[in-house]
RNA sequence: UCCUGAGUAGCUCAGCUGGUUAGAGCACCUGACUGUUAAUCAGGGGGUCCACAGUUCAAGUCUGUGCUCAGGAGCCA
């Protein structure tokens, strides 16, 4: 018998294994709440209903202590999740002393640094159970629209785009290899071979950032369809995104409550969604009065009206984003601040056919995506004009030499996904163990 | 990496203008209590005040350097 489906149980004697998350003892009577990894449920060990020995050991008992209970259960409103076990026997497996996190509120610090018992918490329980209904969200819908899961390796000879910076590590006697920052180049092997796939994994960014949304470890599902265009792209990250909320809302509500989210929020994520070019941004900033922070040579900072060109920061996006309750693609930015492999648009060459997609409530950025540029002699103009070294894109560049087709794919990050859905303040909390710059333990 | 702030008990923090034996709440231990749910009440133990150097009759408190952490920026998902 698990806690989460208790409820099926009234009146009938079950067996509960599982550990000690808060302990109240009170004379003859005795209050644990038993966690058992699906839920929480209150137990109450009175000394009528026991022997001696065994009510002195449930009076014994301490936060986090393991052990085995039997009783009976029963409908009780006064009892956190609605139902309590009346205790007829109970075995301890360990008696935990000094357990470090405590009822009362710790810091960041001491909390990220106990992350294998901070998980044991119910609001990280809570967080970990959406990220599992996340991922399982984001496999069903892609399996189910006739995708086919490739991954992409982690260990890679190059850079994708060539701009962040890499983890690196020596490969024998080969060379210097490098952790993937993305699997997207080798997804679109795959989509020449088998149509619609998509990779997921963890990708590295050996970047110094330090906010509350960047991990230097995180996953991302990459999908790679080919024969989509750019709209085909947009239609069907929306449709990834709806589809993950709503079965969140699915099958998570009780972890949205723990969480104390407001789930009308989520409710509202139905397609369709917002759009707008990076142009109409720009423009929109301006007729606003957003200017761009410039700093000047001298550490002075200046404002500026925005400039078509400039790619936005937090302050931009947040700024847009104020005024919708639905994910917004931004698309068409300038091909300067993006990527080598997007294509151009034909009917405007300065912008290349890129999307993000930025989520409400200051979710930031979930989604980056483009269609790749399919001509041979472009990609390789804009290979050797970013200076990147051609010899190890020489395969690559064969998916343009032999049957090329128009192709597009995305990168949805999971962690930002996660964050924006269970409201959590900090991107440690929605993975598991996080990595970032300065901790790699535990 | 840059900017800003913080580091005092196991945890979260207070500690004034430098001054005698450094405090509180929680946690822990002992006792009381049959409906608690951050239980309550009484008692108890617990300190390298981040480190090093300096100023001073005197430093948790002032100065410098280093280390650690947090928030933000840029970059990105």
């Amino acid at each position: 018998m698990t806690i989460e489906n208790i409820g099926s149980a009234e009146g009938k004697e079950v067996t509960l294994r599982g550990w000690v998350y808060k302990h109240r003892s009170k004379g003859s009577i005795a209050f644990i709440d038993l966690r058992d990894g699906t839920g929480i449920c209150q137990c109450i060990a009175s000394k009528n209903d026991m022997s001696e020995e065994k009510f002195e050991m449930a009076k014994s008992l301490t936060q986090e202590s393991s052990l085995i209970i039997n009783g009976i259960v029963k409908k009780e409103d006064r009892a956190p999740g609605g139902y309590e076990l009346q205790v007829t026997d109970l075995n301890i497996i360990q008696i935990a002393k000094d357990y470090p996190i405590t009822k009362k509120e710790h810091g960041p610090d001491f909390l990220t640094e106990h992350r294998h018992l901070w998980l044991r918490s119910s609001k990280q329980h809570a967080i970990m159970r959406v990220r599992a209904s996340v991922v399982k969200a984001i496999r069903d819908f892609f399996d189910g629209n006739g995708f086919k899961l490739m991954d992409s390796p982690l260990l890679t000879p190059n850079a994708c785009e060539g701009t962040t910076t890499l983890f690196e590590t020596q490969y024998f006697d080969i060379g210097k290899a490098y952790l993937s920052q993305s699997g997207q180049l080798y997804a679109e092997a795959s989509a020449m071979a088998l149509g619609r796939v998509y990779t997921f994994g963890p990708t590295f960014r050996a970047e110094l950032s330090k906010t509350r949304k960047h991990l230097t470890e995180f996953w991302m599902v990459e999908p790679e369809m080919a024969f989509f265009d750019l709209n085909d792209d947009m239609d069907l990250a929306e449709d990834l995104v709806e589809y993950i909320v709503q079965y969140v809302l699915k099958t998570n509500q009780k972890e949205l409550k723990t969480l104390e989210r407001d789930t009308t929020k989520l409710e509202n994520i139905k397609r369709p969604f917002y759009r707008m070019s990076y142009t109409e941004a720009v423009e929109w900033l301006n007729k606003n009065n957003v200017p761009l922070i410039k700093k000047m040579p001298d550490g002075r900072e200046e404002e500026i009206p925005f400039p078509w060109g400039e790619d936005f920061g937090a302050v931009q996006e947040e700024a847009i984003m104020e005024q919708f309750d639905k994910p917004l693609i931004i698309h068409r930015y300038p091909s300067e601040v993006k990527a080598f492999y997007m294509k151009r648009d034909p009917e405007n060459p300065k912008v290349v056919l890129a999307m993000d997609m930025l989520g409400p409530e200051k979710a930031g950025e979930l989604i980056g995506g483009s269609q790749r540029e399919d001509d041979y002699d472009l990609l390789l103009e804009r290979i050797i004009r970013e200076n990147l070294p051609v010899e190890d894109f020489q395969w690559y560049l064969d998916l343009r030499k032999y049957g090329t087709v128009p192709h597009s794919g995305f990168g949805l990050g999971v962690e930002r996904t996660v964050k924006w859905i269970t409201g959590a303040s900090h991107i440690r909390e929605v993975i598991p163990f996080p990595r970032m710059i300065h901790r790699i333990v535990p």
